[in-house]
DNA sequence: CCTACCGATCGGTAGG
DNA sequence: CCTACCGATCGGTAGG
């Protein structure tokens, strides 16, 4: 029989390095700073993994595929525009609210990528964008959003909104990422602005 | 009589600086690399800076001094707080667009600063908070914004549309500073959903 | 602003 | 997973 141990050591390379590259950034974190986190000396990093960028790519990947599953279930969703963005925004938020060390790696480190795994970001890049826009077109056609929308720039703003929130989101705090995503889809819909007056009884 | 050059070499760096630390990270460039964009040699520059992180400090300052320098004078202004917000958000956009490179650098790098200007930073990101905050409160207060607004989500909600600027802003497109903050400003003002009807006649 | 150099550290490998 | 090492490159300096 043998152990079974807590985790894999190759899954505890990958949070330790998220973790690194998140708080010093890709660049600033060398091997030896991630084998000696983990106990070890840098060139025993190599029994299990072939090289630093192989990190890079697959916190990347990871954080990507993490989207996509959680918004692309929706898009076939049977669902009002509006509460269809709530619920995308939620889901968006929640991916960058439990994986925030990635989700800054994703949103930080991407560029150091080589050209294959940094076409693939910029691919799905245009998925994530692609799915926003349908939603607000989807919306303006049902009657939900108004019609004078600039779906390009709605859709960024959206983006900006859910994606920003990996700059300040403190996991510990007292706000659910769906406290946070209610507050801002609210913000979005119906707008800052005091409602207008309905009418003088 | 001297010459006088098209520009001074201490800009020149400077210049050079914020553009190569913007496209591959302040540590994945390294001082030969500035030199030879420069047509020196490695050595050379530090005829001209003290260090390294002189540049990056630098950068980082001059960024956070023209937000400041924009939004500070905004502050006392006399406006309804929705054309305030306008006004703010439109010159948060045009020093994010007219400094891309070092609006760049000063998202993505200032976390390697070390602790003193790394302090600066954060008081400044307070401060403009603090900004935004205020003007959501001035606009409740006015009635200009509804009352139930949450000030943090809501100033939350502006940051994180202007900011965001920096990853997908083309200075050489079709859309001016002005025309992305009227549109942005127009929807976090309005809504995106369609105004309920008045009513029937 | 250049040449020549410093010690330190980098990612990665060989051999066990 | 360790020891010992590789060539390359790093930020920075001395002396001119």
């Amino acid at each position: 029989m043998t152990d079974t141990p807590s985790k894999p050591r190759r899954e505890q390379i990958h949070d330790v390095a998220s973790r690194l590259f998140s708080e010093r950034g890709y660049h600033a974190t060398s091997m030896r700073d991630l084998a000696s986190e983990l106990g070890m000396q840098g060139g025993s990093l190599y029994a299990h993994i072939s090289g630093k960028e192989d990190l890079l790519i697959e916190i990347v990947n990871g954080a990507s595929r993490q989207f996509d599953e959680a918004l692309l279930a929706l898009q076939s969703a049977d669902l009002p525009a509006d509460e269809k963005l709530r619920e995308a925004m939620y889901r968006h938020i929640q991916v960058v609210a439990e994986n925030l060390e990635s989700a800054t790696v994703f949103f930080h480190e991407w560029k150091h990528l080589s050209p294959e795994a940094y076409r693939k970001v910029t691919h799905w890049r245009d998925t994530i964008d692609n799915f926003y826009r349908e939603l607000i077109t989807q919306g303006i056609r049902e009657g939900v959003f108004s019609p004078g929308l600039d779906v390009r720039m709605a859709s960024n703003l959206i983006l900006s909104v859910v994606n920003w929130t990996y700059t300040w989101y403190h996991p510990g705090g007292l706000l659910s990422p769906r406290n946070v995503a209610d507050s801002f889809a609210e913000m979005l819909l119906s707008g800052l602005k005091t409602p207008l007056p309905q009418e003088r009884p």
